[in-house]
DNA sequence: CGACTTGTTGAGTGAACTCAAGGAGGGTGG
DNA sequence: CCACCCTCCTTGAGTTCACTCAACAAGTCG
């Protein structure tokens, strides 16, 4: 296709045809390689960018070099809210990934006139902080295997699912750890707990999650 | 005072003085002990709360009691955006408490017909966002050491400072180990490893800080 | 085919946690 | 005004569990 679409740009609710048809015009599709950057912190922002197609993974840095991956990105989201002069986050691809770029100012001004678009971009922002604040109760007070548990948990509501239990997981173990604030080695003997505990079974580039109910509960409301 | 006022809404930002005066109409003014809950997670929200004076403790909790301190509320903040059916949070005061409370229907109608609030509330949520982000790397990356420092450094910032150097801290250590996830005695022991540093020295409430140019930059912006 | 990345496993260490006790206010009631 | 209680903070001792370091297996890509 020789033009990539923008798709369910916030979930269910949708703009209407004219709106969304300004939108696209906005938006400049881009490909990226896996593994590529698509934005750093810091750099000045005058561009932002949607996901069309892929996982991109958005984290900060300290100085020394330890990240912390703040979330990962799916078709529909952005990488971070139009707002401030510069990037606050870096994000790179996870896989190929395909994603449309608005020029900040014009996105923004777009976002002002429509009335449908604000209230969207104010939603976004909610869902984004409620997911931040479930995030941190798990960093603080959370054990590995509840932190992982919750993942998998939150990460299967928001995936397109092939099936019920099976949960896909495109991103690498590292990522994981470093979403989870643990260290690699610690997310694979989590896994390896959960997988003993048959709360889990994994498999190619995913889990199989058995006994969804109750064990893959907690922060799910 | 017969009636509370609820100052700096949005720190600099004003409104126009009639939209104020009509916010304060919809404003009942409250009062809480110290120690009293304002709101509890998982209520009804029929109304929400905006500090006007005094400092509030905003938590989750999980289901075996273990709870996470999300944030410290100050004067001119709401304890939580009004969204959602039910309170995403809980909150109590530390320490006498006067606060704002509004109909959330009024108060989102409110924010819904004026511009310039509607502007307000964007920026806040944007202002929360960062603010979590932040905290998310150092719950996930930092060492005790270093999630104090930045917590020191963050909240003389908010403050409305008595001096350069001090830095008051009316909420109990138990809510400051709460807040950066670890245990109060560790808590303890990392002011105590900071003092021997000599980057900060205790007082009565509160902390000076030494040395505040390179130790308590970083998270800081 | 070889170099590199990624995931897993093992061993050992260390740092933060738990449990426990003691001291220092602060508030209340006699 | 003092005695008492209670909460909060601090300190100590011991343990646990996640981290670090290291080696190895398994893909992956040139």
């Amino acid at each position: 296709m020789a033009r990539d679409s923008f798709p369910d740009l916030f979930g269910k609710v949708a703009l209407s045809p004219r709106e969304l048809r300004k939108l696209q015009r906005l938006a400049t599709p881009v490909r990226f390689r896996s593994g590529q950057q698509i934005v750093a912190e810091g750099e000045i922002a005058s561009e932002v960018y949607g996901v069309s197609q892929g996982v991109v993974r958005v984290y900060k840095k300290l100085a020394d070099g330890r990240h912390h991956v703040l979330r990962f990105a799916l078709p529909g989201d952005f990488l971070e809210w139009p707002r401030g002069e510069r990037h606050g986050v870096s994000a790179d691809a996870i896989g190929a990934v395909s994603a449309s770029r608005f020029a900040r100012c014009e996105l923004l001004e777009f976002i002002q006139a429509s009335r449908a678009m604000k209230r969207l971009t104010i939603d976004g922002a909610a869902e984004e902080l409620k997911r931040s604040q479930d995030q941190m109760l798990l960093l603080g007070r959370g054990v590995p295997e509840e932190q992982l548990t919750a993942f998998l948990a939150s990460w299967r509501k928001r995936l397109p699912r092939r099936s019920d239990r099976f949960v896909s997981l495109p991103m690498s173990r590292r990522d994981i750890a470093a979403h989870l604030g643990m260290a690699p080695e610690t997310l694979t003997r989590t896994f390896a707990k959960l997988e003993q505990r048959r709360i889990i079974r994994a498999e190619a580039d995913g889990v199989e999650l058995l006994d969804t109910g109750r064990n893959l509960s907690s922060a799910e409301k």
